[in-house]
DNA sequence: CAGTTCATATAGCGTTGCTATAGGTGCTAG
DNA sequence: CTAGCACCTATAGCAACGCTATATGAACTG
């Protein structure tokens, strides 16, 4: 009832608090029965960690590699529209696939406290939206889009882990994903069809020409006449 | 420094959990803080309410009325898709001006238990959602737009809580909000234009039909034939 | 006036996150 | 080989937490 392979407190004390967490089923879990799963008593563990926030930190860390391979092993379809809906799903399924790691590291709210780790979900977000920007497929900003998508994707996950499984209806999902990727994306995206319904072909150009900027790392420009550049681009591309 | 307008021990219990929710800057409120403030010892506390979550519970829900009452004032427009445009942005005031509040209200998510609150708002945004559907502006089902725009609007207003208040950027909100309503609307209500996008106007038809029926308590069918009839009309709007 | 019910208080249980202090272990320097 | 030092872990216990067994007072009801 401990774990035991010999491997090191540090690594046990991980091990110990991601096993209570995938099994707690949504009650807490305590110190006190992490550091005795894994043998180890209670200094030890705010040696290595701090205090238990920076033990489920570390947790949460772990668990976000496992997200972002997932994330990643899907990515080169070729068509970057496509790889966002399978991003949106991918987040909706480790959701539901560890619904307490999840909680800790999307559910966790407090305010004016943003989690490190919301950050990097919605760079990597933003970073698959530059690729559809570059291609004129973007209707706004990658910045702006990604945090509006990554919002929309927590609170439809959220709202289906707090269902009861039997009634967890995934249609939720794919309707409020095709909603979001629809709002932001370009009519020449949707269907290589006409024209951009309304939104003036310059303002597309310019997020395409925004997003192709700033992946290029293009030395045409000195470093402060591409920030004056960018963000007057940035200004055209949200007005 | 304690509640005493001769209140009744209960209300002064809520009142001081109120306040000290209000208050608390994200930090954990206790039951001593509680019981203290309000004048009083703790096995009143449990006499009332059971429980510390059945105290907040009661706490929400008079915050909930606070919340209904800023979303029905803002009702009759005329236009009912307006009308959740204006149910959105209250609802996102509601969360921004009171946060720790809507935390506990819907920020609080464990797995497979759904507060009751939440069923309550989704509620009411389907009720909104059926005077668009009977008037044929709705391309889904009320029930299931009212869950998707509700997710996105819950997941947009816990991720600006989450950020500090000069980098709040309503910007984001407003995004999201048009880009549901775009989704579930038909394409004559999103500008008085022509035809429907791809969607058979049968659906549009049938959808309208289902909510028409819903409202009206129409006595023409005994109720299992309604029953069946209504069954039919949602297989056929979601397909 | 006796009996019952509701409301509050006294005192304390078990658990929580966390820590002051001390002891053991393995490395490197002389 | 040993002295010293840095690192790691354990003993023991504190203050705060949610909650409750039990008792006392007050207010109706027969």
């Amino acid at each position: 009832m401990s774990i035991d392979g010999q491997l090191p407190p540090k690594a046990r004390l991980l091990r110990a608090a991601a096993e209570l967490l995938a099994n707690s089923g949504g009650s807490a879990v305590s110190t006190r029965q992490i550091t005795q799963l894994a043998g180890v008593t209670a200094p030890t563990l705010y040696h290595h960690f701090g205090d238990k926030e920076g033990l489920f930190d570390a947790v949460v860390a772990a668990g976000f590699d496992e997200y972002v391979a997932g994330e990643r092993d899907f990515a080169p379809s070729g068509q970057p529209l496509e790889d966002i809906r399978r991003m949106w799903d991918n987040h909706v399924q480790f959701g539901l696939k560890q619904p307490e790691l999840y909680l800790v590291m999307f559910g966790n709210i407090r305010p004016e406290s943003r989690p490190a780790i919301v950050a990097d979900a919605e760079a990597l977000m933003e970073e698959m939206l530059n690729k559809a920007a570059v291609s004129g497929q973007l209707n706004v900003p990658p910045k702006e889009a990604a945090r509006s998508i990554l919002a929309a994707n927590v609170g439809v996950t959220l709202m289906l882990i707090a269902e009861k499984v039997p009634e967890r209806n995934l249609e939720l999902s794919a309707m409020t994903r095709d909603a979001m990727i629809f709002a932001v994306s370009t009519e020449q995206a949707r269907n290589n069809g006409s024209d951009d319904s309304g939104k003036s072909s310059v303002v597309v150009a310019a997020i395409a020409l925004n997003a192709a900027l700033q992946a290029s790392h293009s030395d045409q420009l000195s470093s402060s006449e591409l920030k004056l550049f960018l963000e007057w681009l940035h200004r055209i591309s949200t007005s």
